[in-house]
DNA sequence: GGGATCACG
DNA sequence: ACGTACGTGATCCCG
């Protein structure tokens, strides 16, 4: 018959452990829970691989024992347990009652006593016995039926040892261990032991002597003067510290094993305190029916809609309050696809969805509900509003007062999430798990669209999301007002939703011929590029595969390599260049690419994104992406079409004004990154500069590189304004090395020489540093927030990056605030005066409207004053501006 | 689906 | 000694 299994683990050591092997990890309250979640992975690994049938978690009790009585000055001089850590104790001792594992305290003595006990108790009965402890003293517990588990850095990982393999680390019996520390002390308990002797020594006389005491019997054979004079000088200490290290095995404990016997966990209590703690491995781990019956239940109540008449009558009664909607389409495209139908809520009154049929029938309905979305003493609701809004703009209605969208609320408060889907959302918030659309439709080839599905799953489908809307708008609100961002949520976020819907709504037009005319181009350059690599290079081969492309460069060529990425050798543009001149084709390569990228990217990549019927191309314009408060533009993107080369700069001489009434108006903030910085720092030098209309780049030449302002070369003031960038995205001399392709010792000195010049601009780096560190965030001047959990990190690398940001996001988030502020004024004004010219596109500093050639002076006065004076700075901010044709034209 | 590359502010 | 500039999106290759 096999032994008995019985697992006793000294609760403080592992938890303690676990709370310094770990980041500080906390949940959405601010509970730390770290070491109970390292404690929790490491019990459940040993429960994994032990299957013990008793379990017991021993814990020091408060107050002293016996062994203060005996040595007033033990562990004096510990650090307090830091509080993150003492509120994890109780935490666990939670977790384990509802795991129904035992544990154990007792007054007057340590972990180690009890377990010592246990562990004693249980090896006369010949049960098998694993301890489980960070302590290397357990060590002394070892014998024929008691294995000692000790952690190793990493956490998960335990080194066993039994009798054999303590002989083999030290060459001791556990009883001699003891001795050891008697010998050597223990800094961290404050045990004495005799001064000068460590483990090699200490191992070294055991060997031969085996106790303390039978070292002091036979002190006059002792070789060494020095040691002999230390063993006898310090014969009290010895045996008091070998006293002190003894782990006690006959605690007075009432020990019953079916005490410690273990038990089933109580799945839902358990289940209820991790989700608390937001332990989501664990969570995972459970049934998948327990998990669910754990889940707060949401009202689907919903009552289809058969008729406009039945519509009519419900819009009829709404005319103030909260509307909650959204649309159901079948497809992605808001403008294009079929819009099945609406589902909405009205207050906290039930849901209602009503199906759409034709197009006839779906233009009656949405005018029925136009009065609604019309009516500004509704408030609108939603998620991702955006959407709904273009099929409203679709069918030529207005919305006002949107009010509360969860999609950009769960941004607010939390920038740096990949995505806030209301399924993400209620995981987050509530206790809530719902259907989203993959788990409806399926995805892949067996992908099913919305008029597969019956209208009543439909129903109950978008029933569950205006009810949890409904709830996250609550909880989002309080957030926010607590976080101080309700003015940036009701004056910025919820009124550009509707600027952007329009921007997408109106898109941007696309001289197809010119298009075409310019991709034949490319194609022929392509070519003939081609030719000349594969004639270069004496082979042909994929170009576009840095992985063949590196085999022809650096083994076949021969050419030095440059640098190497973690897949093999790295092609990029910075290294070709240093490989310029070495072979005849490398220039070569360096044009294809060129080429290739404008003609796949922004040639044949827009075509399919092209409205047939309009020539337009619609990009996206989404608001809950970037960390820093930016906006993003997709499919296509428009914030990235070439002006740097003039080979690129072609390209958006197909980007063209609708008609020859209208042309473009382009506006964009000069240096707005830098005059933020001037604000934002008060530096007075900065300031001055702006307000002198100084050319920046020069001014900070001449400081930087300590000439006379006539004796700034062009060179200089290139250098400069690297400079200049570099301190906005937060300096480093190893970045600003790179780009420059000089020093980092020069490059240190071009930072210093600036700081110097600059010292608020030096001070604001400091502080806003020191302030990310102590809050955990940094906010912009409008309040947007961005969590930087990195800037605790260990890792340099991590917590630099940390720093970086804390520097960077303020700035580039400050100025995202700002033309956010321009935008929305410049769409209201362009309404107000009911001017036929349309905001059609942002690029993060510049705006361009598509302007009625009747209002073209209107239209720039108004951009001009309405982005200047966005904000109130304690430095200008200025406007350049242009007006063309094409986007080529505007320069 | 991730890595490399390169387009923009 | 450590080794990265801040923020994005699209395309291509390749496992």
């Amino acid at each position: 018959m096999k032994n008995r299994k019985v697992v006793l683990i000294d609760g403080n050591s592992l938890l303690h452990r676990a709370y310094h092997a770990l980041p500080p990890l906390k949940n959405k309250e601010g509970l730390f829970t770290n070491g109970v979640y390292g404690f929790m992975t490491m019990l459940y690994k040993i429960l994994d691989d032990y299957k013990p049938e008793y379990v017991s978690v021993a814990f020091d009790k408060k107050g002293p024992t016996f062994r203060h009585e005996e040595y007033k000055e033990y562990k004096a001089g510990r650090k307090k347990t830091p509080d993150d850590l003492k509120m994890q104790f109780p935490m666990l001792k939670d977790i384990l009652d509802r795991m129904n594992i035992h544990w154990i305290e007792f007054a007057g003595y340590e972990a180690d006593d009890i377990v010592g006990t246990f562990s004693k108790h249980c090896s006369t009965k010949n049960m098998d016995v694993i301890v489980v402890t960070g302590d290397k003293d357990y060590l002394q517990l070892v014998d024929k039926n008691i294995k000692v588990l000790i952690t190793k850095k990493g956490m998960t990982n335990l080194e066993e040892y039994d009798e054999q393999a303590m002989f083999d680390r030290y060459s001791l019996t556990p009883d001699e261990f003891v001795d050891l520390k008697g010998l050597m002390g223990d800094k961290s308990d404050n045990i004495p032991g005799v001064p000068g002797v460590g483990e090699k020594t200490g191992i070294k006389l055991l060997k031969k002597y085996n106790s303390i005491e039978n070292i002091y019997e036979n002190i006059d054979e002792i070789s060494g003067k020095k040691l002999k004079e230390r063993l006898i000088e310090n014969r009290n200490q010895a045996f008091m510290s070998k006293m002190l290290a003894k782990i006690v095995t006959n605690v007075p404990l009432d020990i019953d094993l079916e005490d410690i016997k273990k038990e089933e966990p109580n799945q839902s209590e358990l289940l209820e305190l991790y989700t608390q703690f937001e332990f989501k491995s664990f969570i995972d781990k459970f049934d998948k029916e327990i998990i669910q019956d754990s889940k707060e239940k949401i009202d689907t109540e919903v009552e289809i809609l058969d008729s406009k008449d039945e519509l009519y009558k419900i819009v009829n009664g709404i005319d103030k309050g909260n509307f909650i909607f959204k649309f159901i389409v079948n497809g992605e495209n808001n403008l294009k696809d079929k819009i099945l139908g609406v589902g909405f809520k009205y207050n906290d009154d039930k849901s209602y969805y009503i199906s759409f049929g034709d197009e006839k029938d779906t233009k009656e309905k949405l005018n029925i509900l136009s009065s609604v979305f019309q009516n500004d003493k509704i408030a609108k609701i939603g998620h991702d509003i955006k959407e709904d809004i273009l099929i409203l703009f679709r069918y030529g209605i207005d919305i006002y007062n949107v009010f509360f969208d969860s999609l950009v609320a769960g941004y607010l408060l939390q920038a740096s999430q990949k995505e806030y889907s209301l399924k993400t959302l209620a995981d987050e918030y509530f206790n809530i798990s719902m259907q989203n659309e993959e788990d409806l439709l399926g995805k892949g080839r067996n992908k099913k669209s919305f008029d597969e599905i019956s209208i009543d799953t439909i129903a109950d489908f978008i029933a569950t999301k205006l009810n949890i809307i409904n709830k996250l708008k609550k909880v989002l609100l309080e957030k926010i007002e607590e976080y101080d961002m309700k003015d940036l949520l009701e004056n910025i976020e919820m009124p550009l939703i509707k600027v952007l819907a329009d921007m997408q709504y109106q898109g941007f037009k696309i001289d197809i011929e010119k298009l075409k005319e310019l991709g034949l181009e490319f194609e022929n350059q392509i070519n003939n590029l081609t030719e000349e690599i594969y004639d270069l290079s004496g082979e042909e081969f994929n170009i576009n595969s840095p992985k063949q492309l590196g085999v022809i460069l650096f083994e076949k060529l021969e050419l030095p390599v440059i640098k190497k990425t973690k897949t093999g050798y790295s092609t990029n543009a910075e290294v070709l260049d240093k490989l310029l001149g070495k072979h005849d084709v490398i220039e070569k390569i360096l044009q294809y690419r060129q080429i290739v990228k404008l003609k796949s990217t922004y040639i044949d990549g827009l075509i399919p994104l092209i409205n047939k019927d309009t020539n337009k191309v619609h990009s996206s314009f989404n608001q809950t992406i970037t960390t820093t408060g930016r906006i993003s533009s997709t499919n296509p993107n428009l914030q990235n079409i070439p002006i740097k080369t003039e080979e690129g700069r072609k390209i958006r001489k197909v980007f063209v004004s609708k008609d020859k009434e209208h042309k473009l108006v382009d506006a964009d903030y000069s240096q707005i990154e830098l005059r933020v910085l001037a604000h934002i720092s008060g530096d007075p030098k900065l300031i001055e500069a702006f307000e002198n209309k100084d050319d920046i780049h020069a001014k900070t030449a001449s400081e930087v590189f300590e000439v006379e302002r006539k004796d700034v070369t062009s060179l200089m003031r290139s250098r400069a304004k690297a400079v200049n960038f570099g301190i906005v995205y937060g300096i480093s001399d190893y970045g600003l090395s790179r780009d420059l392709n000089i020093s980092r010792k020069e490059s240190k000195k071009y930072i210093d020489n600036y700081l110097k010049n600059y010292s608020l601009v030096k001070n604001y780096m400091e502080d806003i540093v020191n302030i990310a560190k102590k809050d955990g965030y940094v906010k912009t001047l409008l309040n947007r927030r961005r969590f930087i959990p990195e800037i605790k990190s260990r890792n340099y690398n991590v917590r630099s990056f940390g720093e970086r940001t804390a520097m960077n996001t303020p700035i580039q988030g400050t100025a995202a605030d700002i033309i956010k502020i321009a935008m929305i004024n410049v769409y209201r004004e362009l309404k107000n005066r009911d001017l036929k010219s349309k905001l059609i596109l942002q690029i993060h500093d510049e705006l361009i409207i598509e302007t009625h050639i009747d209002e073209i002076e209107e239209v720039k006065s108004l951009l001009k004053e309405l982005m200047e004076n966005a904000i109130k700075l304690n430095v200008p901010l200025t406007v350049d501006m242009n007006v063309g044709n094409s986007w080529y034209g505007t320069k």
